[in-house]
DNA sequence: CGGATTTGACCCGCGC
DNA sequence: GCGCGGGTCAAATCCG
């Protein structure tokens, strides 16, 4: 069971896909920005099915839309400008997480094998630190941790605020020089998923080698602090599980651009995708998290 | 013995 | 300027 949740610099994406196995595949392969981003390269290949996934999933939005009406509906997934307005939305649709439902306490249940993808354009508050400007985030099982085709060795952990579980600093070992970054920390909130952070990307096309499980063999995840429990940690629940589409028509800074928050994907849309053959299947959907 | 992990020290961005 | 917190370094230690 793996979800994936990213966030990139000038624009926020937000995607979970969930599946049976705990395998999350290619996610360190995925290029975020730039002409090449992981949903443009979406858009671009899959285009055709995505056009007909979406009419017949919402016809009605779609009744007499026209090819450049969808053209609209894929610039969220294009690098775009800033915009706080955006940024506050994306906050708000956050905010209203919380509203599981039944469904969703039994992931195995959910027989509707979709994905959910949401992307807003957003503003960091503060300028970036270095090396965080490009970042993928995922959430996993423990056995998750395992899964990971790539080579890391620790550099590093510490304890982090709010949380009583401390976090690990992973770097790439299959190559020298390699920039990647990988950060892992048990979810406060789940104790037993954990929460992956990588952060820029291979130098190497593929692993040179790897280790026997992952390099987190033999991490041992320390249990919580008992003098600081999680009280601090906030609560990262689920919104309506319920497939939405939401286009909204941006305020600024062009009123004739539109943000679509909620994107439902079908069953087929993703079967095309052999990238990510990965992830376990079927595809269930969940509603997307923020962390 | 070489590579990986542990862990305290250090660095640096950010808020006050 | 100072303190806090996150990220990295590097020496010591562990492990196969």
């Amino acid at each position: 069971m793996s979800e994936l949740i990213s966030d990139v610099e000038d624009w926020s994406l937000q995607a979970i896909v969930r599946g049976s196995s705990g395998e999350f595949g290619k996610i360190a392969d995925m290029e975020m920005d730039g002409p090449d981003s992981f949903f443009q390269s979406l858009a671009s290949d899959y285009h055709h099915q995505f056009d007909q996934d979406l009419r017949a999933s919402f016809p009605d939005i779609f009744d007499g839309s026209s090819g450049d009406e969808l053209e609209e509906l894929y610039k969220p997934f294009y690098p775009a400008t800033t915009d706080q307005a955006a940024a506050a939305d994306f906050q708000e649709l956050n905010a209203g997480e919380g509203k599981a439902s039944p469904n969703q306490s039994d992931q195995s249940s959910v027989t509707s094998p979709v994905a959910a993808v949401t992307a807003v354009n957003y503003t960091p508050k503060y300028k970036k630190r270095k090396n965080q400007h490009k970042r993928v985030v995922v959430k996993v099982s423990a056995e998750g941790l395992s899964s990971d085709m790539w080579a890391w060795r620790k550099y590093g952990q510490k304890p982090i605020k709010g949380s009583p579980y401390p976090r690990s600093y992973y770097r790439c070992s299959s190559s020298k020089g390699c920039l990647a970054r990988k950060q892992v920390e048990q979810s406060c909130t789940e104790p037993g998923m954990f929460i992956i952070t990588y952060t820029a990307e291979h130098s190497h096309s593929q692993p040179t080698r790897r280790n026997s499980l992952a390099g987190t063999v033999r991490q041992k995840f320390p249990s919580p602090k008992q003098e600081k429990p999680a009280q601090k940690c906030q609560q990262q629940t689920e919104r309506d599980v319920k497939p939405t589409i939401k286009v909204e028509e941006k305020a600024k800074p062009d009123p004739d651009e539109f943000v679509v928050s909620d994107f439902v994907f079908s069953e087929d849309f993703f079967s095309g995708l052999e990238e990510f053959d990965e992830f376990a299947q079927p595809f269930s959907v969940r509603p997307c998290s923020w962390v």
